[in-house]
RNA sequence: GGGCGCUUAGCUCAGCGGGAGAGCGUCCGCCUUACACGCGGAAGGCCAGAGGUUCGAAUCCUCUAGCGCCCACCA
């Protein structure tokens, strides 16, 4: 069946995801009789569309199951996608606020004021609003599947699930309720990281630290006793009228007579005491500092050490609360402004220097953190630790590249407890229940009736909604049914592979450690596989602002999907980032075409030669084999046919079969690796340089020749070649592998997608057919450069002589003339160890001949000369090398034997290449 | 303050103990009946610097410099 002269990347990947799935070769199920390769996917927020960093992910993810899938295993993607609780929230508020939400609210029967004044979460109050949050959900959460269905991903959608639908809610109930009735959770005041955009608290993760350029404000609290003041330094002034406190370090000889005595707080004019306490740096600022318990998290620590009181003085939105006095309810910029110009007018600021600080910031929202002591619930880690360490150091679970585990260790081992509440509506709520009247907290799996302390009945959940890590951390076992005993996880868990980002190492991939130990009494998966972060062809983060964003459909629309997965494969190698520019899709693009046109010589060679005769075929069948179907598609088996199996056959064909095996080989050794970059380059290499640039020449004139059974026997090896290509590439670039499978003469099964991965064969790899055809190869460049140096021009026939002493060599020539003829362009070759060089015939010196290509008119000397002396100094130069290493006595005593005789090989190739060069160099000055 | 990574051809990067590689770009020829999304040829590098280990180092170790990232309660 013939190609079409063009790929047309748009209609075949719709045409073969739908055939692929309508086919059910997506699936994944319980099959005793397989080994399992089940990948759980990192499911992507809910919050937009897929990036390129998602295409990446996923787009590696399916090269391994798609690899898997051929290769004999029961494969099970399982995909879904994360409420993504807080990012979610943000981004709703944002709409609601700017009005762009109105079609949603409409859709979920909310009324929308006709003014356009913007709308808060409040407005809609939190039914509706959980309700717009699943209008949301079904918008970004569909095209999501579209985005990834684009992609080729293929899962099993059967399988898809929601980090907050049923069934993943019922684990994480159970979870909760597990972890509350074992003692992990508990309800307390701590201090915490506040938002106060989102008016929620948040982990030390969901906060980002920023270098900031900030002051830092020297301020004198005066003695209670006695005249004399001592100078503290703080970046935050306004949280002093909370100060509960001055501290000193415990050996700082300056302020030895201060400890246990008394000050004043400035504008407050409250007494606090001095005390002692080892956190203090005596090296910076003044060496004393002020106490703020409630808004610092060193100062908590030592107000505890020291029984300080605390003071909050600001309310969640960040205003200063009654606690503040004659500050009370400003905004805190606005309170640190006046602190300061009334500390200076009283005289107690002393100077005011400027200092770089790391200033946190909201994750989501950007808001500047507010540490605020607040009550919530949290996770004790320590202990879930502890075996999730242990399965790291043991190499249970290994990380793919490994110098990630110092970095989860790092973490790991001073993890702190995990605040998983969350005062936001979008999301688990928790499942606690308040007694209006004892005050007893109820954590059951269904919602009681009753208070289990004094049954009262007038209790009330809990207001707030979990972390949205926390479902994310259920993940490997909530996917496959847990708590129910299913099948599926008693199959598919743990998974063998997580691929994943290194930024979410401690927000996801530590925790589901963590909990899929704890509940399933086994890791998640047995190995993590870090990709590199995306980054633009500069090595910048990809982003709107910038303007450098790459978009994965916006290429698929340009390129097609095969061309995008192929580059980020190509690319994908185990560094820290990938940089990705449009050139090199545009590059893989290409190689793209170029597989479509092998293939279209390929297929029109098997079926123009397969036509009964009367037909005669348009590449010059010449009718001798009269009646005889010379490639015989209906017996054609695998490797039938292919004499090369006993080591007979073509050169030509021997090598490529090599070549092809070795292929095989470093492409799944390298899959195995994850060596995604090595694999794909491996194989583009193959085939466009062996198969295209030489295989294809060279078969041609068996193609085009009259022996039917040398055509047929070119036909075989060119099937065979094709099919494993196709195989070999599917993973990486699945729809144009298949739009040509589908057209193969002889295909093995309905779909590329089943098809057996390609194995090597040991016995077709043969080293010395390969280097024999290197040498073919370097004749033959050889004669291509003389006449490209000379300018030849390429439909010009030339003589070709070559001076060659060694016998193989001559009959290489000598058999493989014809190739001469067709790849160089040479009308007669001549041959032998006493070949003279005709007059005006430039040459090219290789170890073991020489070649000369005599031209009619003016030779270019001057050139011919630089390139023999450019080739002399470079075969002297190595000669040097090597003979210096063969006159050490060590190099002779302690280098393996094998490394010994290269060299000596090698000096004999570089001796003899020398002395031709010399030769000719003397010869040229005479001519 | 700790930790990690990077520095190889003009650009983007592979290679990570035994003769310096790729893609793009550049230059020179070619519409050769699969492909101009192509074919053929060429130029271009003291592998950041300094020490060390080794018979042998772009590759391993130490230090230095520049760039980047992560973690951290110096207010």
């Amino acid at each position: 069946m013939e190609l079409p002269k063009a790929y047309d990347p748009r209609e075949a990947e719709e045409k073969w995801y739908s055939f692929w799935e309508s086919n059910h070769h997506f699936e994944g199920n319980v099959n005793p009789h397989k080994k399992p390769f089940a990948i759980v996917i990192p499911p992507p927020n809910v919050t937009g569309g897929l990036h390129m960093g998602h295409a990446l992910n996923n787009t590696l993810q399916d090269i391994l199951i798609r690899y898997k899938r051929m290769d004999g295993y029961e494969t099970c993607w399982f995909p879904g996608t994360d409420h993504a609780s807080i990012a979610v929230h943000v981004l709703i508020e944002r709409g609601l606020a700017n009005r762009e939400l109105d079609d949603l609210l409409t859709e979920i029967g909310y009324h929308v004021p006709k003014e356009k004044r913007p709308l808060t979460r409040h407005d809609l109050g939190r039914e509706y609003f959980v309700k717009l949050g699943w209008a949301w959900k079904n918008r970004y959460g569909s095209r999501i599947r579209g985005q990834l269905r684009a992609l080729g991903a293929s899962c099993d959608w059967r399988r898809e699930s929601f980090t907050l639908d049923e069934a993943r809610s019922r684990a994480v109930t159970e979870v909760f309720v597990r972890l509350y009735e074992e003692g992990f959770i508990y309800r307390g005041d701590r201090l915490i990281n506040w938002c106060p955009r989102c008016q929620t608290v948040l982990s030390d993760l969901e906060v980002e630290r920023e270098e900031t350029e900030g002051q830092l404000y020297y301020i004198r609290y005066p003695f209670a006793q006695g005249d004399g003041f001592v100078t503290v330094a703080t970046t935050r002034p306004e949280t002093m009228l909370g100060d509960t406190g001055v501290a000193v370090h415990p050996r700082d000889e300056r302020y030895q007579e201060l400890i246990g005595k008394f000050v004043i707080l400035p504008l407050m004019k409250r007494e606090i005491p001095v005390v002692a306490d080892g956190a203090v740096d005596k090296e910076f600022g003044t060496g004393a500092v002020k106490v703020t318990p409630g808004h610092d998290q060193a100062d908590f620590e030592i107000a505890r050490r020291h029984g300080l009181k605390v003071i909050s003085v600001l309310k969640p939105d960040a205003t200063t609360n009654e606690h503040a006095g004659d500050y009370a309810n400003l905004d805190r910029y606005e309170a640190r402004r006046r602190v300061v110009e009334d500390l200076k007018t009283q005289g107690l600021l002393e100077r005011v220097e400027q200092h770089v600080h790391a200033v946190g910031h909201c994750q989501r929202c950007t808001t500047v953190i507010e540490p605020l002591i607040s009550t919530q619930w949290f996770v004790r880690m320590k202990e879930l630790a502890e075996p999730a360490i242990q399965v790291i150091e043991s190499g249970e679970i290994q990380f793919i590249p490994d110098r990630w585990i110092k970095v989860y260790f790092d973490w790991m081992r001073n993890i702190r407890d995990w605040p998983i509440s969350r005062q936001l509506w979008w999301g688990h709520r928790i499942p606690a229940w308040h007694c209006q009247d004892c005050k007893a907290v109820t954590v059951v799996r269904q919602a009681p009736t009753a208070c289990s302390q004094c049954g009262s009945a007038n209790i009330r959940q809990d207001e707030d909604v979990l972390d949205t890590w926390f479902s994310s951390a259920l993940w490997p076992f909530s996917v496959m049914g847990w708590p129910e005993e299913t099948p599926e996880w008693k199959y598919f868990y743990p998974t063998q592979l997580l691929s994943t980002g290194h930024d979410i190492i401690f927000f996801w991939v530590a925790r589901m450690i963590m909990m899929g130990l704890h509940f399933m009494k086994k890791i998640p998966f047995e190995r993590v596989f870090f990709h590199p972060i995306v980054k633009d062809e500069h090595g910048q983060k990809m982003s709107k602002s910038k303007g450098n964003v790459i978009d994965p459909l916006e290429m698929k629309e340009k390129y097609g999907m095969d061309a995008l997965r192929c580059t980020l494969a190509a690319l994908c190698a185990q560094g820290k980032e990938m940089r990705l520019s449009v050139q090199d899709i545009e590059g893989y693009k290409k190689f793209l075409n170029k597989l479509w046109n092998a293939a279209r010589f390929v297929l029109m060679n098997l079926e123009a030669l397969t036509q009964p005769s009367g037909h005669p075929s348009p590449v010059g069948h010449d009718g001798s084999g009269a009646g005889a179907k010379r490639f015989d598609a209906a017996s054609f088996s695998e490797s039938g046919g292919i004499k090369t199996l006993r080591g007979e056959g073509p050169l030509e064909d021997r090598w490529i079969l090599s070549r092809l095996s070795r292929t095989i080989m470093q492409t799944r050794a390298s899959l195995d690796r994850y060596e995604f970059n090595q694999a794909a380059k491996g194989l583009y290499e193959f085939v466009w340089h062996d198969f295209c640039d030489w295989y294809l020449e060279l078969v041609k004139t068996r193609l085009y020749g009259s022996a039917p059974h040398a055509q047929a026997e070119a036909q075989h090896v060119l099937h065979h070649l094709l099919t494993n290509i196709l195989q070999l590439l599917h993973p990486f670039i699945p729809f144009i592998t298949e739009e040509i499978w589908q057209r193969l003469p002889a295909k093995t099964t309905d779909s590329i997608i089943i098809a057996r991965y390609p194995v090597a064969r040991n016995e077709w790899i043969d080293e010395e057919i390969e280097r024999t055809m290197q040498k073919l190869q370097m004749l033959i460049t050889a004669i291509r450069t003389i006449r490209s140096e000379m300018n030849v021009p390429p439909q010009k026939q030339a003589k070709v002589f070559i001076k060659a002493e060694d016998r193989q060599v001559q009959q290489l020539v000598q058999d493989y003339k014809t190739f001469f003829q067709e790849l160089a362009r040479a009308s007669e070759v001549i041959v032998g160890p006493t070949v003279e060089r005709p007059k005006a015939a430039p040459r090219i010196v290789l170890e073991w001949a020489e070649v000369f290509v005599p031209l009619e008119g003016l030779l270019d000397l001057q050139q011919e000369h630089r390139r023999l002396r450019q080739d002399l100094e470079e075969a002297r130069a190595g000669l040097a090398l090597t003979l210096r290493k063969l006159d050490n006595a060590d190099f002779l005593e302690r280098a393996p034997e094998e490394i010994i005789e290269k060299e000596k090989r090698k000096a004999r190739e570089f001796r003899e290449k020398v002395q031709r060069l010399e030769q000719n160099l003397q010869l040229l000055q005479g001519s």
